[in-house]
RNA sequence: GGGCGAUUAACUCAGCGGCUAGAGUACCUCGUUUACACCGAGGGAGUCGGGGGUUCGAAUCCCUCAUCGCCCACCA
């Protein structure tokens, strides 16, 4: 391996080189049993719908920092790479590809042929993501790399199914989904588009039945039913074994989960499934009835009520009308009945605040709650209470009219448009059409057949939220997971809070199957189910929990009517569940889970569970999860909720849950309240307190959190502050950017980028290729640049200059010689910086401040060591009798800067480091910076700050000013760079001593004879003259009266300036009393200094006239 | 409609009660001294979005308005 830099820094060469070293000595592969307190970070799995992107990008690398900086902390270091096989996301690009290439739909090439080529595509993009995220140099342990569809994310899949049904938080209800009517299957959102369609708003009278006592067959009088469709006949099925589910709720929860062709299960806020019933709607109750009322009288009484909408064939479907509670014109019709025109049912007048906004249009809202998803949503609220809503669904699959009610049999078979124009018709004739006019509206198309879609209530799996969401909640309540930047928290806190049960079957072909299989036949013929369960013979409703040739499987077995009995099959985590099930004649659900399912798994499943694997024992809970904000509540939330439900100790859970009779009415603030009581929020602990850590991690394994704290990483938005995307081509890909900038640039750039804010910008433009690029990355560009060329030289120097004869390093434990008081202040205060700039490393890192990190380490690299330490010690490296004890520091300052910014960029600083190791194999300052050899700097130990030097740190800015007045001087007067200026200076004799012991470097870094340095130094005539930092400068031999009288007068104005502020701040008696003592007294003397240095201006600028 | 965020130099951003408000890029001047022109030295550049308030003191905290953006929900 050829370890000399090449004079040209070409990144291409750097990374290849480094990374394949890395490989090749396994340098990312993590050992359970290996040594050191477990550091892991499971990746958030790329969709494998296409390449990588910038915001991938800024995600793994700061996840690449932590991982580095903590296997150099000597941490038990795994990163899991892995890709999300993204359900419909993933299925709707290959299918297009289908189209576009073959002009084929799913439908042509069939379930098989379809999930198929989807593998296909699964294979090459998710190689390529992989190989992207090498190119970035993240440092995963490959050999662990998981896919959410590979078999041991399936097996944990089904697993969890398994358990959830068998406690009772699964179930099967109704859920309102688009419907495409013309390939009759249910499409997801994401494939719905909007068009503008021209129509009419029909309105329509509906005529108020006057003086009706409810009859025994209308709702509202509890239970009498008798509509047909009424699902409520239906006996309540037998319930799973009682497993105790978690939180409040459970009590209500118990014994659903089962078959059924409708939801039975109402929680205790009625909200279980309801997609579109959003609990946090605002209820309007702050109408005031006055404004209905202009003239002050009440209005008359009207005997029909006016509804207005777009679909009136819909109406044949309605089961109320809704009206304002508050709403003077109408709540007096509350409880009163409608005679619905056309059909003759009766339908009921009911209040609903959510739904009904009394200052748009008529007031009146007709309810069809099978054909509406707002309208459902009312069917939900209202379910259980007195004035529940019936449910009537007109269309059939292939969107025409049913035939299976009498009262509208006139428009059975119709399509939509037919039975519309009908329906008006009538109503026309009636007389019941009030006003029809032109309206623009927006209807939902399906995207795979360019037909409107219709909303549908169809069956679907849905995973009961609230027992799992309390815990989920209190998590982040107590900060037992802690996010960063803090407010990140509210988004989890209050999506949790609605706990709206997750319906977690898609429609799709991609994705987990879901693992229920099912099985009707007639009661008294059934041949297969010997096989199975050979001693039933029961006819009554019951859960089966059996274990065939060892595998857990559950059946549940469900009388649904006198003649067919419906058996569902759940099997658990092996391969086999579903064949045994297969071969007694069930059939599997064709629907596949939601994808965020097997995600939610995802910090577990990829560490082996429900195995009990080592990876598991010794990994998790993980230490933190880097993620954008997007997916906080899709992802994070049930990522939560699912480690603590499959890993949480049960007690430990049930502990943290507030039983129902506890005080929870005091925690509406949430974080907010802890916050304001707390003196300390979210102190930042010193880095190596580990005690504290290891407690909180104990705490996190018994509650079976899947991480200790979430860092929230910014979405990077293009310069005009949108999203990058694709069809906008405002998109940069990052692997253009390693290509044009380097991997260790791209890092760098992104890593300065990620600040506490929400967005990041970046300004785009398109290169010289054609590829969008942006000049941000030239700052990064730059430093590694910087970087190389400064490493180079250091090199140099070192390999002419001999190591130091003793033996290095000593122990840390040795306190900081004597010998320290022989290096020079240059020395010293590079050294100070070096391990000052740690220390805010450090903290920075902890508290995932990475921008923080990034400007830390250029600033000390550029501007402390560049700028001034390598220029300061030119001199000493080519003087023999210097040289040996400057090349020590410069080593070790060089070491260790290497390893503070190996993380952020991991190749230059890797490559430098196999120089390094060969020219100067021992360093290390003893007790200021210790170099613990290592072969490869990935491997290497992260640095410990030690003390400060305050003196050398308060003297070298001292020296660095005098020197920048000088230049300044030079400047202002065009001084050429190789004429070196007579300079004179007079200070107090303490300064004058530091400054002739520096005599050297003043002179050299500021190309200047320093003639004379004392208290009582002689008048000198015709200089130029600068006062800083208690040194009066003057500058021989290059006067111009006038431009120096106007410099001196500028300069005298700022001063003056400065004066007159601290005299008002100082003649304020306010401030003298209140203000904290040390900065009145720093007032005072920043006012004496400006005062004589004015005078001292004054004075020069007599001499001149 | 709800939530979150932003508004500081020409651009991209730090600073979040107390230094003369900073950095990078761009710009201007000077300079190729063998680490680096992807460089060095120096410089100009800002009523901290507007308006109120709290405070001895506000870019920073509170209220309000305006503009922009992101996420979520929705438009009978």
């Amino acid at each position: 391996m050829n370890t000399e830099l090449s004079s040209k820094y070409d990144p291409s060469a750097v990374e290849a080189q480094a990374y394949q070293v890395w490989l090749e000595e396994k340098c990312f592969a993590a050992d359970p049993a290996g040594p050191g307190e477990p550091y892991c970070i499971v990746i958030p799995p790329p969709n494998v719908t296409g390449a990588l992107h910038l915001g991938h990008a800024i995600n793994a690398t700061l996840q690449d920092i932590l991982i580095r900086v903590h296997r150099m902390m000597g941490f038990n270091t795994l990163w899991v790479p892995g890709i999300d096989h993204a359900g419909i996301a993933t299925q709707a690009v290959v299918e297009k590809q289908l189209k576009e290439q073959e002009n084929k739909t799913r439908h042509d090439v069939g379930r098989e042929g379809l999930v198929e080529r989807i593998w296909q595509w699964k294979q090459q993009y998710g190689d390529r993501i992989l190989e992207q995220l090498k190119r970035l140099g993240a440092s995963c342990d490959w050999d662990r790399t998981r896919f959410t569809l590979d078999d041991m994310c399936a097996k944990a899949v089904r697993e969890t199914f398994f358990k959830l049904f068998k406690d009772g938080l699964i179930y099967r209800g109704k859920r309102l989904v688009h419907w495409d009517t013309f390939l009759q299957t249910s499409i997801s959102d994401d494939e719905i588009y909007h068009e503008t369609v021209k129509t009419f708003l029909w309105h329509i009278r509906y005529p108020i039945e006057d003086d009706l006592t409810p009859s025994p067959g209308t709702p509202g009088e509890g239970g009498g039913g008798g509509l047909p469709g009424d699902q409520r006949k239906d006996p309540h099925p037998t319930p799973p074994p009682a497993h105790r589910a978690r939180g409040q709720d459970s009590t209500a929860n118990k014994g659903t989960g089962l078959v059924g062709s409708a939801p039975r299960t109402v929680s205790p806020h009625g909200q279980e499934m309801v997609r579109n019933a959003d609990p946090t709607a605002t209820i309007r109750s702050d109408v005031d009835p006055a404004a209905f009322d202009e003239d002050g009288k009440a209005p008359p009484r009207a005997n029909y009520m006016i509804v207005a909408t777009t679909r009136p064939e819909t109406m044949l479907g309605d089961t109320a009308v809704a009206v304002h509670s508050q709403d003077p014109r109408w709540n007096w019709a509350i409880g009163k009945y409608i005679r619905l025109p056309l059909t003759n049912r009766l339908i009921p007048i009911i209040a609903d605040d959510i739904l009904v906004d009394p200052k748009f249009g008529t007031g009146v809202v007709k309810v069809t709650p099978a054909h509406d998803p707002n309208d459902y949503a009312v069917w939900q609220r209202h379910k259980g209470q007195p004035d529940e809503i019936d449910l009537i669904n007109i269309l059939t699959p292939d969107g025409k009219i049913g035939s299976d009610r009498p009262e509208w049999s006139k428009y059975a078979g119709m399509k939509r448009n037919a039975a519309r124009a009908q329906v008006v018709e009538d109503l026309k004739s009636a007389g019941l059409l009030e006003k029809e006019e032109p309206y623009e509206t927006q209807v939902g198309h399906s995207d795979r057949s360019k037909t409107p879609v219709e909303p549908y209530l169809s069956d679907q799996w849905f995973v009961k939220m609230a027992p799992l969401a309390e815990p989920a909640l209190q998590a982040v309540r107590e900060g037992k997971i802690k996010f960063h930047p803090e407010r990140h928290a509210q988004q989890y806190l209050s999506w949790l809070g609605e706990k709206r049960d997750w319906p977690v079957s898609r429609q799709l072909w991609w994705g987990h199957r879901i693992p229920v299989w099912t099985k009707s036949w007639a009661s008294d013929a059934s041949p297969d189910l010997p096989y199975l369960v050979p001693e039933d013979k029961s006819t009554e409703p019951r859960v089966i929990d059996l274990r065939v040739g060892g595998q857990k499987l559950i059946l549940v077995k469900k009388r649904d009517d006198r003649t067919v009995t419906h058996y569902i099959g759940v099997g658990a985590c092996d391969n086999e569940s579903p064949a045994v099930l297969e071969k007694a004649g069930f059939v599997q659900d064709p629907d596949v889970l939601d994808t965020w399912f097997s995600s939610a798994l995802w910090p577990h499943s990829t560490l082996g569970w429900p195995e009990q694997t080592a990876e598991l024992a010794k990994f998790y809970p993980t230490s933190v999860l880097l993620t954008g904000r997007d997916i906080i509540t899709l992802w994070v939330a049930r990522m939560v909720m699912m480690g603590m439900y499959n890993m949480g100790d049960k007690e430990a859970v049930d502990a943290l849950t507030p039983s129902p009779g506890t005080p929870g009415e005091g925690r509406g603030g949430g974080l907010v309240a802890d916050k304001q009581n707390d003196p300390h929020p979210n102190p930042p602990p010193a880095y190596r307190e580990r005690g504290q850590e290891s407690a909180r991690r104990a705490e996190a394994l018994a509650l079976g959190l899947p991480f200790l704290d979430v860092a929230i990483n910014p979405t990077i938005l293009d310069g005009k502050g949108e999203r990058m995307s694709k069809s906008k081509g405002n998109g940069v890909d990052p692997v253009d950017i390693i290509d044009s900038y380097g991997a260790d640039a791209l890092r760098f750039t992104l890593t300065k980028m990620a600040t506490e804010t929400q967005d990041a910008r970046m300004p785009v433009k398109r290169d010289a290729n054609g590829k969008n690029t942006s000049d941000k990355f030239d700052e990064g560009r730059n430093f590694c640049n910087k970087l190389w060329n400064a490493c180079r030289f250091a090199l140099s120097n070192l390999e002419n200059v001999a190591s130091a004869s003793r033996a290095v390093p000593p122990p840390l434990e040795n306190s900081v010689r004597d010998a320290d008081l022989t290096y020079t202040l240059v020395d010293r205060w590079i050294i100070a910086r070096f391990n000052r700039t740690l220390t805010t490393c450090d903290e920075a890192i902890k508290s995932y401040r990475f921008d923080v990190y990034a400007k830390s380490c250029y600033d000390f690299f550029w501007g402390d060591f560049c700028d001034w330490y390598v220029e300061a010690i030119k001199p000493a490296m080519k003087d023999p009798a210097r040289s040996v004890q400057t090349a020590e520091v410069l080593a070790a300052v060089l070491d260790g800067a290497l390893r503070l910014m190996h993380p952020m960029i991991p190749f230059i600083t890797e490559t430098v480091w196999w120089r390094l190791n060969e020219v100067r194999p021992r360093r290390g300052i003893p007790g200021r910076i210790e170099c613990p050899p290592s072969k490869r700097l990935v491997l290497a130990k992260w640095p410990l700050a030690t003390s400060t030097d305050a003196s050398a740190e308060e003297d070298f800015p001292k020296l660095q000013a005098v020197i920048s007045a000088i230049r300044t001087i030079r400047n202002d007067y065009q001084v050429n760079p190789k004429v070196t200026v007579d300079v004179f200076i007079k200070a107090d004799d303490d300064a004058c001593g530091k400054i002739l012991s520096s005599r050297e470097l003043v002179e050299m870094l500021a190309i200047c004879s320093l003639k004379d340095a004392r208290a009582d130094l002689a008048p000198i005539q015709n200089a130029v003259t600068a006062n800083v930092a208690g040194y009066e400068i003057f500058v021989t031999g290059l006067i111009d009266p006038n431009a120096e009288k106007t410099r001196l007068a500028k300069e005298i104005e700022t001063k003056e300036k400065s004066v007159s502020s601290m005299k008002a701040r100082l003649g304020n008696e306010a401030y003298i009393a209140k203000a904290p003592p040390h900065l009145v007294q720093q007032s005072r003397d920043q006012l004496a200094a400006a005062e004589t240095e004015v005078i001292k201006l004054k004075e020069s600028l007599k001499k001149l006239e």
